[in-house]
DNA sequence: ATTCATCAAGTCATCTGATGACTTATGAAT
DNA sequence: ATTCATAAGTCATCAGATGACTTGATGAAT
């Protein structure tokens, strides 16, 4: 049956803000109307609308100022995006993480420092010990390893993607995937790194493509049953 | 000078309860105290208690459920990274994009369908046509191609973040710089949509880095001033 | 004329008390 | 043992009041 549409009040406050200020109603640097004022917009209490602002100040949208007002912020509503990406399926959030990858390989070429370069050595090295821990430490030190190539590149935009990426895709196969991807081999990683201390992007690009195809191969098998 | 530090004391009391939770000593699934005891716990009152708890019911750690209690739902902040994404600079930002432009085409020529090609060819032609409404029409127009060429790839995952850089770039563009990014010529993009047609995707990944090049190149200029 | 201190109005920050809605456990009735 | 009504506990929401801070206006001192 469909539920009964129970939401709470200060829910529905957030979203009505939240569309003025997305939609440009409400401009960038405009100071929006006060507390009392929105208690009459939204039909609501004083402190449903100031728990409403407060959710929107903590996504970064709204700023308020004590004794001048509230303003906005930023029109750019990273919470909802990151909703609707971790609503998209397990194929195109690898696809996602897999272009940075490539690009951050590439710029790892072109930029990495020597420490960079002992750091990726190190966690590939420790990645090849498969004694210690079982399977989820295994895949906790290769994701290290991935993560350091990215950290090469110098790109904190990047990395932030790249954590997040790391996390919905972790979920999103404990919820959906009983089987296994392929464990790409120590060669292949060890391709990634050489490529990038050699300082040659085109190798790296293709040594990160060589090393993802066979997982994404597999994980359209296992999603197409 | 160091401004004096000015706190409000719903943030303090988001840090203390953040701090419970990710440290562990609020496991997920458990009841934390209710809101007359965090009052006394956190010496703050009801008020400045709920709109603490909100901010992190909307980030995700935390779960209220009116009647039994409110509850630890999960211990990662991933919420958090895309706004940590809008604090990094634009190079950052343009080079992550960047990373997705060029896996976007690179997939959008293995897949695009016949309907995607024909809205690629409509938005080319239509940002050809310089003639209407000034540089902002231009610039929606160049998006709406750009974005185009990313809906080809049908990676709705893609699609979002896209759409997420986009309007970050947009705004740090308009705070940090009011020097003019080159505009790339019409031959740049028009190759990019040959590429897709012809199903060749290192072409269409060269032939986004092409007209990539310049625009990045311009960027770190202005930046180095 | 400029600078500075003072003041008043506007706004957010916080506290307090009260009422309603919902969940859960308890215990009686069957 | 099951069902059902009841009560206690909890969050949701409202209303009123006071404090802290910002901002612009006013006027005196320079």
């Amino acid at each position: 049956m469909q539920p009964a549409t129970r939401t709470n009040l200060t829910d529905s406050a957030t979203s009505s803000l939240r569309a003025e200020i997305v939609s440009g109603r409400w401009g960038v640097g405009e100071r929006i109307p006060n507390e009392a004022a929105l208690t009459d917009l939204l039909s609501v209490s004083r402190g449903t609308v100031r728990e409403a602002v407060r959710v929107l100040v903590s996504q970064g949208l709204l700023d308020t100022r004590q004794g001048s007002g509230t303003y906005v912020r930023s029109t750019v509503d990273a919470s909802a995006a990151l909703d609707r990406v971790k609503r998209t399926g397990l194929r195109d959030q690898w696809e996602a993480r897999a272009a940075l990858d490539l690009e951050a390989a590439r710029l790892a070429a072109m930029r990495h420092t020597p420490a960079d370069l002992e750091t990726m050595r190190q966690l590939l090295a420790e990645r090849g010990t498969v004694a210690g821990g079982g399977s989820d430490a295994f895949i906790r030190r290769d994701l290290a390893f991935h993560k350091s190539v990215v950290a090469a590149s110098g790109n904190k935009a990047m990395m932030e993607l790249y954590d997040f990426f790391t996390a919905a895709i972790t979920e999103t196969i404990h919820a959906t995937i009983d089987g296994d991807l392929p464990e790409p081999d120590h060669q292949a990683h060890a391709a990634i790194v050489d490529a990038i201390a050699a300082s040659n992007p085109e190798r790296a690009v293709a040594a990160v493509r060589a090393f993802m195809a066979p997982v994404l191969a597999q994980l359209e098998r296992l999603l197409s049953q």
